[in-house]
DNA sequence: TTTTGAGACGTTAGCGATAACGTACCTTGA
DNA sequence: TCAAGGTACGTTATCGCTAACGTCTCAAAA
């Protein structure tokens, strides 16, 4: 074959057609794969155009067929360790379609989400996958005219739109207060994240506090800090409540990266776990794996979530009309560990 | 206001027009904040997009314009640690613009890369970010036709196509050999993950054992796994190594995901880090913020990588005709820590 | 008053592909 | 031998929006 050098920049089916001596929509048909064309007419047009290195121009043709191969994801963030684990249970299950995930991020803001999510929408993907059931009016609005399935994901406590994959975490705190309380333990804190904005950790939280209060106990202590969560801030938080209250004998955090911290916090001052003092985070991280001690948490179910999210996805797009509203509610596993 | 509530599904521009009394044209105008437009007509137009949730369809937007507001960023993962932290300076400079990230995942393969990046241009981006400098000639042949800018980031050791920012992994390898063997250390053993397919781990390593071999060193122990790299695998592979080979005084990780798996073998072990054994990783992840010690590392700038590369992206859309080549090296920066 | 020119809009023609439909041609079977 | 039917293609009409260009208005300059 010739060596096609110099090339005019771009290539549009057009080209590939003429060059191949057939029509436009012969040329598109063979490329798509589709049925109606010969064996011959297509090897010679895929020829072309894999020899020309043409790429076709997508806009065009989610344009004139009306249908685009996105699933847009909105999650708050990628730093947390969370989101991409529940991005990869997603991209798992879209594999076995042509569908691609395309990510959004929220950064825990719902103005941000809006004009995400607005932006996502205006490419009218197949599907939009979004984190939590909170959203502000104009979102609503968006998701409820949207003709696209939406599947909000993670939290079930509240209204879903329509479709909706995830757990409790009022449950997943009341749970643990529960197997804390279980425990003996009653000189409690807390230490968790930016409450207004991360709903599902504060619903942990409310739900732990009830759960508590029912058993006449009330925390001792609490932490809200802003920022991400990270190891550091863990151990800080940790250090800082244990001056403040040293007769805390359990912390429970919102998150698995905070509770490592505090662990870190007691293996650099020679506390014992549980012995001087107990642990318990949230997610089921797997920065968890590989410690010296298993620390309790409950497990988020984060690629679950994605798997099924991408289900109703695929589910949705199959189904002539309608799907009937889908709500599936997991149910997180509690791992008590050896720091309890 | 009254409440607009059934609402026909779908809302077009020229349905925004009609109802603000418009033309298509001053509608679209309008709702791009486009001049030539009159105060009063512009905040009726967007009174009624916003009343009637108009979302603009970017599709034949793009189509027509010819252009798209978005920056094509292609990593091997996103489980990592190590590319969120990419992105996070890719957006925080795109943030400027009207231009958005949207990212692709490889997942190590060049196949899947190719497929990836052929998906990413058929949206025709205004830019383009991907990780590495190897790519297969399919891929090559793309990125040489397409004219969108590209930017190859992370690495510096080959031959870029055209804009490159990155840190040298072999010069990465080099310097934390010498610093090794500055501090006396002969016995030194290497734990690196899937070597054929990530290049600047490989890199990394044959800079390592260069410098080694430049000082009459060689490693006593190597271990190449395959997978992701986690705590848990560093903690196994260490413990292995440390059995096979308890001579071995100082090892060298390909993560520091690992060498804090490393760290905690030590810890669960009572073995003295660096006593017993002296650890080094790479990357200057957060995680090793908050533990007890700090662990040898070498920050591989990977944001200010990311705030590179997108600046690079913004200086070709504004200027006129190509831009030249440009090709930074980054100079990453060793951290001792308490573990060497 | 007339000229002039800039601002504010409308009209028209694509952008590059695909869906729907139409038309040759080539098999078959009666 | 010819009608019937399927295969392989071409033609035409959008898809929803924006760029380019034309038109009209009205106020300031002449």
């Amino acid at each position: 074959m010739q060596d096609h050098a110099p090339m005019t920049k771009k290539m549009l089916l057009k080209d590939v057609a003429r060059l191949a001596g057939v029509s436009e929509m012969t040329a598109s048909r063979a490329l798509r794969g589709a049925r109606d064309v010969s064996a011959a007419t297509r090897a010679k047009v895929e020829e072309i155009a894999r020899s020309h290195g043409y790429v076709p121009n997508r806009i065009a043709g989610s344009l004139s067929s009306q249908s685009v191969n996105l699933v847009a994801v909105v999650v708050p963030s990628l730093n947390s360790f969370v989101f991409p684990e529940v991005l990869s249970g997603i991209s798992s299950i879209l594999k076995q379609s042509p569908l691609k995930p395309v990510v959004g991020v929220s950064g825990y803001e719902l103005e941000e989400e809006e004009e995400v999510i607005r932006e996502m929408l205006s490419w009218r993907p197949s599907g939009l996958i979004v984190a939590g059931l909170e959203h502000n009016e104009a979102t609503r609005k968006m998701l409820r005219q949207t003709d696209c399935p939406v599947v909000e994901v993670m939290d079930v406590d509240g209204t879903p739109l329509r479709h909706c994959v995830g757990i409790s975490h009022l449950q997943a705190g009341r749970d643990m207060a529960a197997q804390i309380l279980a425990r003996g333990y009653r000189r409690i804190g807390f230490i968790g994240t930016k409450m207004p904005q991360d709903f599902r950790a504060r619903k942990r939280f409310d739900g732990f506090v009830e759960e508590l209060a029912g058993n006449g106990v009330s925390l001792v202590d609490r932490e809200h800090y802003a920022g991400d969560s990270s190891i550091e801030t863990g151990r800080a938080l940790t250090a800082e409540m244990l001056t403040r209250q040293p007769e805390v004998d359990c912390i429970y955090y919102s998150s698995d990266v905070m509770s490592v911290g505090g662990y870190m916090h007691c293996l650099a001052n020679g506390l014992s776990v549980p012995g001087n003092v107990a642990l318990a985070g949230f997610n089921n991280l797997q920065i968890l794996s590989g410690l010296p001690l298993q620390l309790a948490t409950t497990d988020s179910c984060r690629r679950s979530i994605g798997e099924r999210a991408a289900q109703i996805i695929l589910q949705a797009r199959d189904s002539t009309g309608e799907l009937p509203p889908i709500c599936e509610t997991l149910n997180p596993s509690i791992n008590l560990g050896q720091s309890l």
